[in-house]
Formats: structure tokens, C-alpha cells, sequence
DNA sequence: CTTGACCCTATAGCGGCTTCAGGGTGCATA
DNA sequence: TATGCACCCTGAAGCCGCTATAGGGTCAAG
């Protein structure tokens, strides 16, 4: 299987496979004769991983320690939980301050619509003091 | 008022006020015998207003814009209406993936708590097959 | 034998800062 | 007067997670 073979079934750009493969996330596959990259199954199931991984919002590094205790199958799993946790911890903190923002945007918007920029609630609201 | 005074009345790292000078987003101040830099009072709301646009989640990009349009007194509001509305779909965007990303996660967590690698539900839900 | 889709490497760029290296300034204290 | 320390300066590189660009090589179909 070649890059754009697994770039199509995985959803990720050829580009990012490149990437993944120069910060180690995804082995080195081997060459034909043409010095193409030539992918097995196992490395469609590691880029699989890493891309669910991405999708649910863990860092690459994150994404480095799942890939790492995975292939520990014996060990307990206090670890994958813990790095679940702290992202659902901020997670929550980004829906916090994302719902505070929106708040304070639409309640500016519904003032100012409409006025000129002197009687602008939003710039009134940014600005720190009358403008000379 | 030298760069640390500017930097503790906005909250903001010295080395962000430079950076926005760089970015001529603060005017280049003045400069004392010692080559310090100097802040006057325009500055500071200026920066202020920086600052709070940040804070809002508008881009450096916007910011730009919002400080051109501040400048117009006279001219209507429509644009600063826009950036603004566009910001707060944006924000209705990632509010939504972050909710469906929580959702996601907790069940995950919920499932894993306590097992071993081997039954790990978050290891499962990621890896894309049995592995070898 | 040419076209065009695909592949290769190496490097730079994005936003919005942060950090680092290697200095200079200014004021209080010993 | 020396010295210590907080503060300031510049310029460049680093951070994340890719994306884009330049300048080529490969390969199968027509």
C-alpha cells in the first residue's frame, strides 16, 4: 500500500503521514525499488489509532503514551485513565470559558447593532477609556 | 512608565508587549537615557484594548481591524457587527465538538475505571483492530 | 513517448506568543 | 566605591501540529 493509499483510507493528509513518521509516532515502512513507501496492515492500525486519538483531543504526546501502554497488555490501566481524566478536565474548562465568551459577545452585539462606531457598544466595551 | 509597569497594570508578559510592537499593534514608545522604553497613558489604552480583544478570542488579525475601525468615529458599525457575529459562531462550532468530545470521553472512562490494559475500553475504542 | 497522477526530500511558514543567550542600566545597601 | 540585584535591551530560536512550497523522480496508461 502506498502514502496516498493509506492518506485515503485513514482521512489524514500525505503530508501528516510524513510527519508522523519524523516524530516517530508511525515506523518507518519499507521502500520499492522507486523509493516509495510501501505500508503493511499494521502500520494502517497505528495511524488509525493515532488519528482517533487526535480526533478525541489528545496532544501528540498524550497520543505517545497511549501507543506506549498499549502494547503493555498486562499492565492496569490507571495511567490511560488518568490521561482521559485530565482531558475531560480540560475540556471542561475550555466549555466554561467558551460559554462565558459567547455570553458576553452576544450581549454586546445585541447593544451595538446597527449604531455608528462612536456609539459602538463593542468598541466602548474594548476601549479603556474615551479616546482622545 | 517603563515596560514592567505596562506589563503589571494589562496583565501582560513584557515580552508580548515587545512582541506587538514588533507586530506594530502598539506604537513604538519613546526611550529614556538608558534606551528603556517609555509608555504614556495612550499606550496603556491601547494596549488595555488589545489585552480585552485577546481575551475575547478575537485573533491578532481582527484586532488589527477592531483598532483601524475604533479610529473611525464616524463610520457605521457593520464591520465591528461582523467580526464580532463571526466570532461567535466560531465559538458555537467548538462549544458543539467539545460537548460531543466530553460525551465521548466520559463514556470511555466510565467503561475503562480500574481494568488492565488487556480490557481497557479507551485502548480498545482506539486501537482499530485486535492487535498482534 | 508523452502525459499526468502520484511519489520523494528539504525547508519554511502559520498563530501567538515564550524562552534563551548574552549582555546593559539603575538604584539601594555595605 | 563596590557590589548586588531587579529590571531592561536585542536577536534568534523554540513551541504545537501540521501545511505549503520548491524542485525534483517514478510509473502506468494511451
Amino acid at each position: 500500500m502506498k502514502i496516498g493509499d493509506l492518506a485515503r483510507l485513514t482521512n489524514t493528509r500525505v503530508e501528516t503521514i510524513r510527519f508522523y513518521e519524523k516524530e516517530e509516532l508511525l515506523p518507518a515502512p519499507g521502500r520499492n525499488k522507486g523509493n516509495y513507501r510501501i505500508y503493511e496492515q499494521a502500520h494502517l492500525n497505528r495511524l488509525s489509532f493515532i488519528r482517533r486519538s487526535r480526533d478525541l483531543g489528545f496532544t501528540l504526546e498524550q497520543v505517545r503514551k497511549l501507543l506506549k501502554l498499549a502494547d503493555d497488555r498486562a499492565a492496569p490501566c490507571t495511567e490511560v485513565d488518568s490521561i482521559t481524566a485530565a482531558n475531560i478536565a480540560e475540556i471542561d474548562r475550555k466549555l466554561a470559558d467558551l460559554g462565558a465568551l459567547r455570553t458576553e459577545l452576544v450581549r454586546k452585539l445585541e447593544c451595538c447593532r446597527g449604531s455608528t462606531i462612536a456609539d459602538c457598544r463593542i468598541i466602548e466595551a474594548l476601549a479603556p477609556a474615551p479616546s482622545k
